[in-house]
DNA sequence: TGCGAAACTGGCCGGGTGGGCAGGACCGAG
DNA sequence: CTCGGTCCTGCCCACCCGGCCAGTTTCGCA
């Protein structure tokens, strides 16, 4: 299912920082083996670079947030995180309140987007 | 904010087929101004190719089941969504009920979590 | 040594959620 | 014209969720 091993890789960028992106353009531009993709095409692989100032800082999230909100991310209901922790319901529904107020979210779902926003977990 | 202009631009690679990763690699170990980087060295953009077979093929989801869904996303309660669409609760439900059953999810966590990882919302 | 933060547990309750059942209107394909 | 799909609505019900109250232990830090 590879391209053939004499074509071109196609790379596309997504970079938040023109400077960075110009710079490396004209690096990748005389790469032989290699192609920036044209605008709208499919590329093979994609370069990202998020702006860093999008991203303010990270959450305070004490370990046992996470691991709540790992789970929950994985649709997990208080019951299956309870268990999954070995802890009660109501602990669970304890540290999920600390995440909504944390995330700034009005539920659960809000939190786990509000947290994937910001990179606080991997979806 | 930005680096010297004389610094090298690091890379880090985050790509599913283990063929393209080595090609890339190859091709861009002898770029003048740009290096891969360490394994958990921070790099400046990131080179990332998804697997195309992890996402066997976009799911049939209609106009309305769209819809609902991104206001899942945004934490939206039922009873929101319906004020927002114009369309009752019970009906509301009825969509939901449909997108976990399309994106085989447990709950609306669950299926806007799942609809990000496959690309049909974005965060 | 006292004090706060984190983690954990309990009970209670209003409202939200998900599933099942049943129905109607619209529209394009066969 | 009938069939299937989409979209819409209603009711009922078990369960879950989030927020409130209160309490315990453990740990690190001043």
């Amino acid at each position: 299912m590879s391209a053939d091993r004499t074509a071109e890789i196609v790379l596309s960028l997504e970079i938040d920082d023109p400077a960075l992106a110009d710079r490396l353009a004209a690096l990748l531009g005389h790469v032989a083996g290699l192609r920036l993709a044209a605008p709208g095409e499919q590329a093979a692989a994609t370069i990202v670079a998020r702006d860093p100032r999008s991203m303010p800082a990270d959450i305070a999230l004490t370990q046992r947030e996470l691991d709540v909100l790992a789970l929950m991310a994985e649709g997990a209901s208080n019951k299956m995180i309870a268990r999954q922790l070995n802890i009660s319901v109501h602990t669970v529904k304890f540290h999920v309140g600390s995440l909504l107020d944390k995330l700034d979210a009005t539920g659960r779902t809000d939190a786990v987007a509000h947290a994937a926003r910001r990179g606080v977990i991997e979806l």
